[in-house]
DNA sequence: GTAGTCCTTGACGCCGACGTCAAGGCAAAG
DNA sequence: CTTTGCCTTGACGTCGGCGTCAAGGACTAC
């Protein structure tokens, strides 16, 4: 199989796959013409390349499970290596996910009071003799 | 006020004021000497780009605040520009919270399904005559 | 032969928000 | 006068994961 062909099969780019091979990730033999050659190996490294990616996982976190398969091992996260990234992603989402809910509730406490500052001054416009009229909005 | 001491007391530096002043966010006026020239209001201007920013917002996304704050409004988010802006962010948020957090739970299901694995295969190796012992792993 | 498709390497582009360095100007202190 | 310190503009570097040419080789079909 070719680089053409083992970049459609898994859904990505040749463009990706020389990447991957720059980074030592996916190497690849070579025929005599000079064409990457891969098999459905290689197809099964690059699946779960692409697997993690899609969950977000950097390429290098990747390196540990693409390893693990190609040491052998029936799946990329049999071995404590790769185990070790699964903990300290979720470690590292459950931080995100926390911080973003933090700014999200923030933003939101902030959407309210400016919506409610909003009311009230239409409220003091539209019925005057409110409680002291500031003017400062009135463009 | 100079523009390093702007910066100082916005906790920022000088190289993020030209950044923001050569995106039309924070126009400085000049001195004699070509110094660039701030007063208290561009203080607070910027105070309302670094926090939007602590808070994840695109330079962008900070310029309806900024602007609103300009046209001498009490407070950035007294615009409804603005608060489009909010309500945009707080939809991103929540979506981006929900795709995180499923990842999450990927990744905390696939490191369970993992660890049982393991666990399964060390226990077939301890305890011999097991219920029916692949042998896959065994490197 | 030649048209078409796939392959090769190399190199620059992209995005956002600046960091960092270079070369030089202006002002105040010694 | 020199040093010191802040200022100026300009321009390139950073990071990740590729996209997008460009120039040319390999192979197939007609």
């Amino acid at each position: 199989m070719r680089i053409g062909e083992l970049a459609a099969r898994a859904g990505t780019t040749t463009r990706a796959l020389r990447y991957y091979e720059s980074r030592g990730l996916l190497p690849a033999r070579r025929g005599s013409n000079g064409y990457r050659t891969y098999d459905e190996r290689d197809l099964r490294l690059l699946q779960q390349i692409r697997t993690l990616q899609d969950f977000g996982f950097d390429l290098e976190e990747t390196r540990p499970f693409v390893e693990c398969l190609r040491a052998g091992h029936p799946a990329g996260d049999s071995c404590p290596a790769s185990l070790a990234v699964y903990r300290r992603k979720l470690a590292e989402l459950d931080a995100l996910i926390g911080e973003l809910a933090a700014v999200r509730d923030g933003v939101r406490a902030q959407l309210e009071r400016a919506e409610r500052a909003r009311d009230e001054l239409a409220a003091e416009a539209g019925a005057p003799g409110g409680p002291d009229p500031h003017c400062e909005l009135g463009g």
